[in-house]
DNA sequence: GCGCGAATTATTCGAGCGTATAATAAGCCT
DNA sequence: AGGCTTATTATACGCTCGAATAATTCGCGC
């Protein structure tokens, strides 16, 4: 007799709520605990409405995907167009990958729930090699612009390899740093991802990880 | 009436079997499709044989976990101890974590998996957290070994900062390579590896790439 | 202020989950 | 060769899953 009294939202709000909800759940309870029940228990709405948003459970995980992969490259890349040369916008890139709110266990449990995904799900694989491509782009975009400023001449190609390289030890510091995130101290990550990129670059000890030239 | 017919094994091999058809289960269907009916009937047995040799499905997915983690470093080591000098064999050691086996679609898909749990449940904490500083270890010791036979001093601090720049990047090739790997070309990986690391250790290049000295 | 479309709830369905227990067949020991 | 232990199968139980459908309540347009 008694129905739930409810509030009708706009769409573009409950679906973010959905999402956040999926991911909320993903990162309490694995994927394996995500279930519409609990999302929708956690979204303060009844499982039914889920279908409502989404054709299905699988397509609102793929939604939930985009979604912690756009915040991710959201973070870093606005904390590097804040500065003001080339190098200090290099730097407060790489400083950022390895530094909340992208080191966050969290963060890391809900990206590792996802790449687990991709060999299955065509849907996420194609998901994850658009983030993958843009965010070596734009790496690779900041590091030329360096070199320009530093004027040093540099190929193309050779700019691509250093991009890579560079991708690898931020994802990799990021990995391990969130990982074991006790056994590092504040700034301890991204000192050593600068200290680790000026070497990766050939660059003078300093030249990249000094506060200020 | 017509039961079965089967096959009373060891149980070593049992469990190696069980464990191995869990694995075959998450990399083909997810952690969420890694059920107890299906683990099963890709080793040929029936359900409740499993609780048999595990007391739960948790501990059997935990003792997979270690398995894999196993499969990983063993691969590495066993490449790097037939190096001769401290340089091959940390050389061979880099390669090897970016070569496959260990660069494969399927264990990445296994180690994401277990990674995106270690937030939620202790006891894949525990493992992961036994084998990076075990994998740390290694790296550190191969490094400290090669620094001698370089003649070059290092203070075991700044040993430890290497093995930890060394440990990310490795990492991180292995993820970009596994993941994009129709980006890269056969060997192209594993050079970028080495000039990556003699860079980050700031060696002459070809000092570590070059096939021999 | 009221009616109507649609957002949301409530309920149901069949399937599949992990686990527990009883029945059975395998194969070692003497 | 035959009995005994136990590895293995078979079956059942209680729950929860994702999805479908029916019933209801909200709130905008007039």
């Amino acid at each position: 007799m008694n129905r739930r009294t409810y509030h009708r939202a706009s769409e573009a709000e409950r679906r973010e709520d959905l999402i956040a909800a999926t991911l909320d759940c993903i990162a309490e309870f694995g994927i394996q605990g995500a279930t519409v029940r609990q999302i929708a228990m956690r979204a303060g709405v009844t499982g039914g409405l889920i279908r409502h948003y989404f054709s299905s459970k699988d397509q609102m995980l793929q939604a939930a995907y985009r979604k912690v992969m756009a915040s991710m490259t959201e973070a870093a890349v606005a904390a590097a167009i804040e500065g003001e040369t080339a190098r200090s916008r290099l730097r407060r890139f790489i400083v950022a990958n390895v530094t909340p709110p992208v080191t966050d266990p969290r963060t890391l449990s809900l990206w590792a729930a996802f790449i687990s995904h991709i060999q299955i799900d065509q849907s996420f694989a194609a998901i994850h090699r658009e983030n993958y491509l843009s965010f070596l782009e734009a790496l690779e975009t900041l590091l030329s612009a360096f070199f320009v400023e530093e004027k040093r001449a540099l190929s193309p190609a050779q700019c691509r390899t250093y991009a890579i390289g560079v991708n690898a030890l931020v994802d990799g510091l990021w990995l391990e740093g969130t990982l074991a995130a006790d056994t590092f101290a504040e700034h301890e990550l991204a000192e050593n991802a600068l200290i680790s990129v000026e070497a990766l670059l050939r660059l003078q000890p300093g030249e990249l990880s000094a506060e200020q030239r």
